[in-house]
RNA sequence: GGGCCGUUAGCUCAGCUGGUAGAGCAGGGGACUCUUAAUCCCAAGGUCGUAGGUUCGAUCCCUACACGGCCCA
């Protein structure tokens, strides 16, 4: 049968624009003029002389009107045969009908691809969403509100590029591929290179290869791109993910928040049309300045105890997480108890967009130390509707100082705190040939389309999210061994 | 990793402390020249997640497992 089809059908109008051009035609008005459209058949009424179908694209839902008289034979026999969900091309003058319905009345339609299977209903819905992430063609075929938000997470992410290009970054591309990972708290995967005979690693992080091209002068550079990281899956963790990092010499973590304000807010801005976003029921403007709170006041203000003043006492910590009933069991060092707190009390209630500065420098191993506290570190973290969306410091150049907290950071891991950063000589040694001062950024593209589409997990804006293996998938790959002997018991 | 909930037709869902399963839409056949969740007639559609157990009998009760969701870590 494909081989009595069109291989191309050009000279389309998208039909949310024909759309747009019949609304304003009083009803039964003709215009004469003819256009071509092509997509989807999902809906189709009238099945005598006259049939009514829904005609969907990107753009939108048009309602294609077929009658008999105006159309060959050939043509009028294809729309009665018809199935839903086959593609099909059109071409018709555009007219608005009695009933005021804009519409493409159908001089000529064409098969282009039938559909073969039966679609999910079109009022329920597809809603089961494991069908809807394992079979993401279906979601997009079928709810328009999913096609809509993966179109905003795009032109949020040309917004970003327009901007940073705008300001003079220039877009590079880093290794995925590390023979050490860093740049982060995380525990990475492992991967191996048969021809090197050697194990890489899936970057964590972006960072330490940007920096290097600071130190290489580039002055301005960015990258956005996935990250993974061996962890567990949640509404706001997928083991890969989208992150833009930015680097810009001889600035200061105080430039890169007022860029970050204004990145975020453009971005809403090109994606939305505002910089307003529902957030929790509420409404959040991300338009500058956003409020800044010291880490250590917003820790203190939600449970007691600023761990930012006077000696790092872990046990305070403990006593303040004991009370909330909180198991700290896994924490083994001041730092991951400060984190806790700030995760546990602070970052879901933060819902307007808020930068918390003056990080311990234990918690950051790569951010320049402020100029009043040697044991806190000029950085922010970006929240908004009870989420980190951003991270950015004023860059640690001094490769002494770097030395010491990765010997620290080394210790740590060797306590069994597995996302310790380990020691990267090659970066050291880059460093030494000396880092001008810089400001960098780094912003969780999902979260942040989460937080632009009020999606509330983060497998609504990932096009096709880590899920477990299917259990379709692997009856049919294991079904022969799977009849000979029943899967072993596991523990 | 722990707790709770879910898994029935292609999709959305019913199914009574246990008696071998139903609807709407979709899919098939037919009627209909302004329909828009079109309407009408006919026929069809199921390993009730998987494997055990209890029972004369299990979609229903029990156990384990798989997958998913929510909450906690």
């Amino acid at each position: 049968m494909y081989e009595d089809l069109a291989h191309r059908f050009g000279g389309r109008t998208p039909v949310a624009e024909l759309r747009r051009r019949a609304e304003v035609l009083e009803p039964g008005a003709e215009t004469g003029e003819t256009y071509r459209a092509a997509g989807r058949v999902l809906g189709r009424r009238g099945q005598g002389k006259v049939s009514f179908l829904d005609l969907v694209d990107r753009t939108g839902e048009l309602q294609l009107m077929a009658p008999v008289d105006r159309m060959s034979p050939e043509a009028f026999e294809a729309t009665r045969r018809l199935s839903l969900g086959d593609i099909v091309g059109v071409e018709g003058e555009l007219i608005r009908t009695r009933r005021g319905e804009p519409s493409l009345r159908l001089s000529h339609l064409e098969l282009l691809a039938p559909n073969a299977r039966p679609l999910p209903d079109r009022y329920g819905g597809l809603r089961d969403v494991e069908q809807r992430y394992r079979q993401r063609h279906l979601d997009l075929m079928v709810n328009p509100e999913v096609r809509e938000r993966f179109l905003v997470r795009s032109r949020v992410v040309t917004a970003l590029r327009r901007f940073l290009d705008a300001r003079g970054f220039v877009e590079v591309e880093t290794p995925l591929l590390q023979p050490l990972y860093g740049g982060a708290a995380a525990r990475p995967f492992v991967t191996h290179h048969n021809a090197l005979d050697r194990d890489l690693y899936l970057r964590i992080a972006s960072e330490l290869y940007l920096k290097r091209l600071i130190v290489g002068g580039l002055e301005r550079v960015y990258e956005i791109g996935r990250n993974f990281r061996n962890e567990g899956v949640s509404f706001k963790h997928n083991p890969e993910f989208t992150v833009l990092e930015t680097y810009e010499a001889y600035a200061d973590h105080e430039d890169v928040m007022r860029m970050t304000e204004e990145l975020v807010a453009a971005a809403a801005a090109d994606a939305l049309g505002t910089t307003r976003v529902a957030v929790r029921g509420g409404e959040v403007d991300l338009a500058p300045p956003w409020r800044r709170l010291r880490l250590g006041a917003a820790i203190g203000e939600a449970c007691g105890v600023d761990p930012t003043v006077g000696p790092r006492d872990p046990e305070a910590l403990r006593r303040v997480l004991d009370e909330a009933g909180v198991d700290h069991s896994r924490d083994r060092s001041w730092a991951q108890l400060v984190d806790h707190l700030l995760s546990h009390f602070v970052e879901p209630h933060i819902v307007e967009p808020t930068f918390l500065v003056e990080y311990p420098v234990e918690l950051s191993p790569l951010a320049r130390r402020t100029r009043h506290d040697p044991g806190l570190t000029e950085r922010f973290e970006a929240f908004c509707g009870g989420m980190e969306i951003a991270n950015g410091f004023s860059e640690l150049n001094d490769p002494a100082d770097q030395r010491a907290r990765f010997e620290e950071q080394a210790t740590a891991g060797r306590g069994g705190d597995e996302t310790a950063h380990p020691v990267d000589e090659d970066y050291l040694a880059a460093l030494e040939y000396g880092l001008p001062p810089t400001g960098g950024l780094g912003v969780g593209i999902d979260r942040l389309v989460m937080l632009l589409t009020g999606s509330d997990s983060i497998r609504e804006v990932v096009l096709f999210p880590a899920l477990r293996e299917s259990v379709v998938g692997r009856g049919e790959e294991a079904g022969e061994d799977a009849a000979a002997e029943p899967p072993p018991a596991s523990s």
